[in-house]
DNA sequence: CGTGTTGTTCAGTT
DNA sequence: TAACTGAACAACAC
């Protein structure tokens, strides 16, 4: 699942059950935690409050006293408020509270994970080098980002070096909106264009962040993610193909 | 038993 | 060097 919208979503869980709260224990399956034990996690947390929880691209980051928690949520990983909630076969780690509470990170497939970082150097080495938060990102920085950038307009959407944040079904729907081909080279984008691209861009972060995900909605173009269906908009059969390493859904003739 | 999957990373190639 | 490709990771559904 995880996309930007879907991490605005996990950040709005994480404030709810864990900010203002008081660690009591953490456990869960080790291999989850990617750069500590799970005791070093637990020493790390344990009598610190959890502060408001901040967001990068796909990035959830949150603040334990001088200590953050970095969780990413790979394909199919989560947050669940777990008080009352039974236990999941997919719950990787259980942090309690002091007075009652708890928060789960679940995941199906193991393929993000749980960092610890002690200070903000550590923090910027686990993160990488990541491009600016897409929903952070104004016209002009973008306009200034996109005549240098060689390749495809989808591969660099999707190279989280560039901008953070769009997966494949944010970017694929963002592209449809501004009506520009995934393989258009980005360079080729007019002054136009790169305001369409932007617009196209907040609009559907928006959108779908205030839900919590990607709204596989009828008038969407996420909601015809299957071989043979046709543009919401102007009836044209859909286009499918892996374009930047992944199957991509767009319209010939609204997106040129 | 194949294929495919909303994520990243790494090695190898263009 | 920048950017691309394919494999690997992991755990399912079909």
């Amino acid at each position: 699942m995880p996309e930007l919208p879907d991490v605005e979503g996990e950040r709005r869980t994480f404030a709810r059950v864990a900010s203002g709260r008081t660690v009591a224990s953490v456990t869960g399956d080790a291999t989850i935690v990617r750069n500590t034990s799970l005791q070093g996690l637990g020493r790390a947390l344990k009598g610190r409050r959890f502060g408001k929880p901040d967001r990068h691209g796909k990035w959830l980051l949150c603040p334990a006293g001088p200590n953050q928690v970095l969780f990413h949520f790979g394909m199919t990983g989560s947050l669940v408020d777990g008080a009352g909630a039974p236990p999941h076969h997919h719950d990787r780690l259980v942090v309690r509270f002091e007075g009652g509470g708890e928060l789960r990170y679940r995941a199906m497939r193991k393929l993000g994970g749980v960092w610890l970082a002690h200070d903000g150097r550590a923090r910027a080495r686990i993160l990488g080098d990541l491009g600016p938060d897409a929903m952070a990102l104004s016209e002009e920085e973008l306009d200034a980002m996109v005549g240098a950038r060689r390749g495809g307009s989808k591969a660099a959407l999707m190279d989280q070096g560039f901008i953070a944040g769009l997966g494949n079904l944010s970017c694929d729907e963002v592209l449809w909106r501004a009506g520009i081909s995934p393989r258009r080279p980005l360079s080729s984008l007019s002054r136009d264009d790169v305001a369409g691209l932007h617009r196209a861009m907040l609009r559907v972060l928006r959108d779908s962040a205030r839900v919590g995900r990607i709204p596989g909605r009828p008038s969407w173009l996420t909601g015809h993610r299957s071989p043979g269906e046709s543009c919401p908009a102007c009836g044209t059969r859909l286009e499918r193909a892996r374009v930047a390493g992944r199957t991509t859904y767009w319209c010939p003739g609204c997106q040129p």
